[in-house]
DNA sequence: TCTAATACCTGCGGGC
DNA sequence: TGCCCGCAGGTATTAG
């Protein structure tokens, strides 16, 4: 489910409202969702939100008394926050289910500002693990660069791309440890905006084609960051406005149909475990 | 050490 | 209608 974008606009949207706000009760409803699990719900309690940021798809919630909890959506997790009878949401829509609590429910947070904050996920990939400062710290700094930092320079992505030569362009950039942040939509698109087919080997790339990459990858993330991701639901009776991402997808979601470049039907194959539609003919 | 395949889950839509 | 299959915006872990 969500990609950078889509993460970075859950982050926004929450952080308005809940940075400051006391932790009064939690309830986990799915205990292999949390960790530790024992301990979960006694370690937050009484904790104040003192921050939230995002490392690639990752959100840390940073606590008072040096603790943070790190919630990773994974495919299908979703952030709800009930605030004054509405709800605000983030992630991966399911059709048709704005009531929460509900079946895909598995951790909430009530804070002393009287909003509440529901972490649901249908196929239960996500987590929320609370981890001392330190600790977090650690897990976050093993992570690929952020592709919207000014540190991510062309030279860096090259030096990426040198490590890397025997894979796929796909498998690449789809590894958080390289960059994080890019997921199945954004680096098909990505691919399609550099005219390179996901399936070639990193290494074969020539100079051109990798400032080709480089620029697209950062041009759509940061589009995509402004239209507030890609999202198909719309969102009645909610505080959040729909991200509007879809309608300048190119390939994502589009096998069969003509591809905008030449009019050929786009092609889709599997690579790298995933999904990937590209143009056989625009893209070399 | 590197790359690819698999496991983890539930639900949906298409084909028979 | 119902059953079976493949597929879904991700990533630890395992296997080669
Ligand atoms: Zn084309």
């Amino acid at each position: 489910m969500p990609e950078l974008p889509e993460v970075e606009t859950i982050r926004r949207d929450l952080s308005r409202l809940i940075i400051g706000a006391r932790i009064v009760d939690v309830i986990v409803s799915l205990s292999k969702f949390v960790s530790p699990r024992r301990l979960f719900e006694q370690r937050l309690v009484g904790r104040r939100i003192t921050s939230l940021k995002r490392y690639g798809k990752l959100l840390v919630f940073a606590l008072d008394g040096n603790y943070a909890l790190q919630v990773h959506l994974k495919m299908t997790g979703q952030i709800v926050l009930r605030h004054k009878g509405k709800v605000l949401f983030g992630g991966h829509p399911i059709a048709g289910l704005l009531e929460v609590p509900n079946r895909y429910t598995h951790l909430t947070i009530s804070l002393s500002t009287g909003d509440v904050l529901y972490v649901n996920d249908l196929r239960q990939f996500g987590y929320a693990k609370l981890f001392t400062t330190e600790d977090s710290q650690k897990i976050v700094s093993r992570f690929g660069i952020d592709p919207l930092l000014p540190s991510f320079t062309f030279a860096v992505f090259e030096g990426l791309l040198k490590k890397a030569t025997g894979r796929t362009v796909k498998a690449f950039l789809l590894d958080q440890s390289k960059m994080s942040g890019l997921g199945n939509i954004y680096t098909d698109e990505s691919c399609f905006a550099a005219s390179i087919k996901p399936t070639r080997r990193a290494g074969t790339l020539t100079g051109a084609e990798q400032k080709k990459l480089y620029k697209n990858i950062r041009a759509i993330l940061k589009c995509a960051v402004a239209k507030r991701g890609t999202t198909s639901s719309t969102y009645e009776r909610t505080y959040t406005k729909a991200g509007s991402y879809t309608r300048y997808l190119k390939v994502y979601g589009r096998a069969g149909k003509p591809c905008q470049r030449c009019g050929r039907p786009l092609s889709k194959a599997r690579v790298s475990g995933r999904g990937t539609v590209y143009c056989f003919y625009c893209q070399a």
